[in-house]
RNA sequence: UGGGGCGUCGUCUAGUGGCAGGACACAGGAUUUUGGAUCCUGGUGCGGAGGUUCGACUCCUCCCGCCCCAGCCA
């Protein structure tokens, strides 16, 4: 998986030849119209991880061609999130408006050559010249204009004498090309709206095809690397640069990447905000790089997942499951082990005596030996998992059952000896027995017991408020939809389960916000910016893998 | 039906004329004071058909399938 990809290997031979003088320049363009997501990792993690290993340089720049979808607060949540990532652009954070100048200039260049001209045409009507994919467009009645009047009537354009939408300017390059982006695309639309940046500066806007190309060249980009539904718009940049006579890079497409059960659109994405589906931009169960921040997940397991999935240009779809494996991968090695209860089952120790309680040692991290050690209190009445214990326990169940013995994790081996219920049945509490011989949780006479489980004592637990969090969507492929729904219709309702009252070790009242913790045998936690002093609220990250839900569920089928 | 791109285990991904490899997932086992972690074991998967060749995932031809393009979005 250290194999390189198509691209370094293309990089490589640029290295080998000298093309470019030995440079590595690339760039990592984002429209400023939303928050970065999953999808967007994967291009800052290739577009500055490139520049970073050949020792070249990675810009961040801003295309904001479009004054109507753009705002300041998306340059800085775009901001935030790439530094989060772990990159940096130094000094170089560019706008491509800050090249509107530059790039009417230019336009006026083409003009003068008779490459482009403006169009009075409405947009339904451009929209039928253009004809259609396997029929040719015809040209614009406008087509044939002459230099003067198309000088004339641009700089009006710019000056304002025009209604929105009335006017605009093309290329003048061939109605019946193939390739659809050639036919006399528009380089500037009349928009009254204020830019985020220019302010009511400019009422002509460019293009994204005008500026692209345009933009790289002025930074003088070695690799511009984009997604694959730009490589029909590459000889249209070519034309542009050509025409211009200016600095050429270099294009490369690749896969843009898809997750299973993820949406990675920024227009959905914030359907689902703006639909009042999901909390907000950094909702817990968002692909967004903010909502992957709050619950939880680490920058380093995202680009290492990243960097092993490779770069290619075959569409695909990764399983969900490879990037919480790369989750678990990291967590596992770095997060102090704690004991936490989600779902509380009374137990009371009944040989235990009454008013005291003793602090027991247990390790921090099994897989780091240097994270040492810590007490945790031990009393009569403890609380375990519900999970854990069966009544009448099936096949495979090692955990709690009337008669049974289990370790209490670092404490000591119980047996169940009653279990009350209340007037409807229900379990209300276990009455157990413990061996006070079984200290630290091995038994003198070496006799073995079958579980061992995570327990909180209940005059020193902390109550804490945890959300799970399971797929946002029913279906691995969220767009798979009958006729007439769509996409929202495979949201999960279960994909937010909030567990108000869980009991933790006393310890965590030092938790910080963003701390991450393993609750042992359930999974890794990170609390909530939402926590406070007075009520903890904790983020479930991922399960741990669960061997047991597995034979559960597998010895469930083969009964149905 | 125009143009551009892509087809290798279930999912990603190496392989560039010489035994098809890795990761995830899955299945089995060992071990374990987390049913975690760790360690073993398990795969006939090259879209199809021809051709070239001693030898083809790789080269050639044809076919099939999937993705993108008809915004004054990016």
């Amino acid at each position: 998986m250290n194999k390189k990809d198509f691209i370094r290997e293309i990089i490589d031979e640029h290295m080998r030849t000298g093309t470019f003088d030995g440079r590595v320049h690339t760039r990592f363009p984002p429209e400023p119209n939303g928050p970065l997501h999953i999808g967007h990792a994967k291009a800052i993690c290739i577009d500055f991880g490139i520049a970073e290993e050949y020792g070249g340089k990675c810009n961040l720049r801003f295309d904001d061609s479009n004054p109507v979808a753009e705002k300041q607060e998306y340059i800085d949540a775009i901001k935030e999130d790439i530094r989060w990532l772990g990159f940096d652009w130094e000094d170089r954070e560019y706008y491509a408006s800050d090249y509107f100048e530059q790039l009417y200039d230019w336009a006026l260049v083409l003009i003068k050559k008779g490459k482009a001209y403006v169009d009075d045409q409405s947009p339904d009507e451009i929209r039928t010249h253009r004809g259609t994919l396997t029929t040719p467009g015809t040209e614009s009645p406008f087509h044939n204009r002459s230099v003067e009047e198309n000088l004339d009537l641009f700089k009006r354009m710019r000056t304002g004498e025009f209604p929105e939408g009335s006017r605009v300017l093309r290329a003048k390059i061939d109605m019946s090309h193939p390739n659809m982006n050639m036919r006399d695309p528009v380089m500037y639309r009349i928009l009254y709206k204020t830019h985020h940046r220019q302010g009511d500066k400019w009422c002509i806007y460019p293009t994204y095809d005008w500026v692209h190309g345009q933009s790289d060249s002025i930074e003088r980009i070695t690799h511009s690397l984009c997604s694959l539904e730009f490589e029909d718009h590459r000889p249209l940049y070519d034309w542009y640069l050509n025409e211009l006579g200016v600095y050429h890079p270099q294009q490369i497409e690749f896969a843009r990447l898809n997750l299973s059960y993820v949406i990675t659109s920024t227009r959905k994405l914030k359907e689902l905000v703006e639909g009042g589906h999901v909390s907000s931009w950094d909702d817990p169960r968002l692909p967004t790089l903010a909502g992957l921040r709050r619950r939880g997940f680490t920058p380093e397991a995202i680009r290492r997942f990243i960097r092993d999935v490779g770069v290619a240009k075959t569409d695909s779809v990764i399983d969900i499951a490879k990037l919480e494996h790369y989750m678990r991968e990291d967590l596992n090695k770095s997060c102090p082990r704690v004991m936490g209860v989600l779902r509380p089952l009374r137990v009371v120790i009944t040989n235990y005596p009454d008013d005291t309680h003793e602090e027991l040692d247990a390790i921090n991290n099994p897989e780091e030996p240097e994270a040492g050690m810590r007490k945790i209190p031990f009393s009569k009445v403890i609380y375990i998992e519900q999970d854990d214990f069966r009544e009448e326990p099936p096949k495979k169940f090692f955990r709690l059952a009337p008669g049974r013995e289990i370790r209490l994790r670092y404490a000591y081996f119980i047996k169940c000896v009653d279990v009350k219920k209340d007037d409807k049945g229900n379990i209300r509490e276990l009455h157990c027995t413990y061996d006070p011989a079984t200290r630290g949780g091995n038994a003198p006479d070496n006799r073995k017991v079958k579980a061992t489980l995570h327990w909180v004592s209940a005059h020193h637990a902390l109550v804490a408020e945890v959300r799970l969090y399971d797929r946002l969507f029913a279906k691995p492929d969220p767009n798979d939809v009958a006729e007439g729904e769509d996409f929202t219709s495979n949201l999960d309702p279960d994909s937010l389960e909030t567990l108000p009252q869980c009991y933790l070790e006393p310890g965590l009242a030092q938790a910080h916000i963003g701390d991450r913790y393993q609750f042992e045998r359930l999974g890794y936690f990170c609390v909530d910016p939402e926590s406070s002093g007075e009520r903890l609220v904790f983020n479930q990250i991922v399960s741990l893998r669960d061997r047991w839900k597995k034979i559960e569920s597998k010895t469930k089928q083969g009964q149905a």
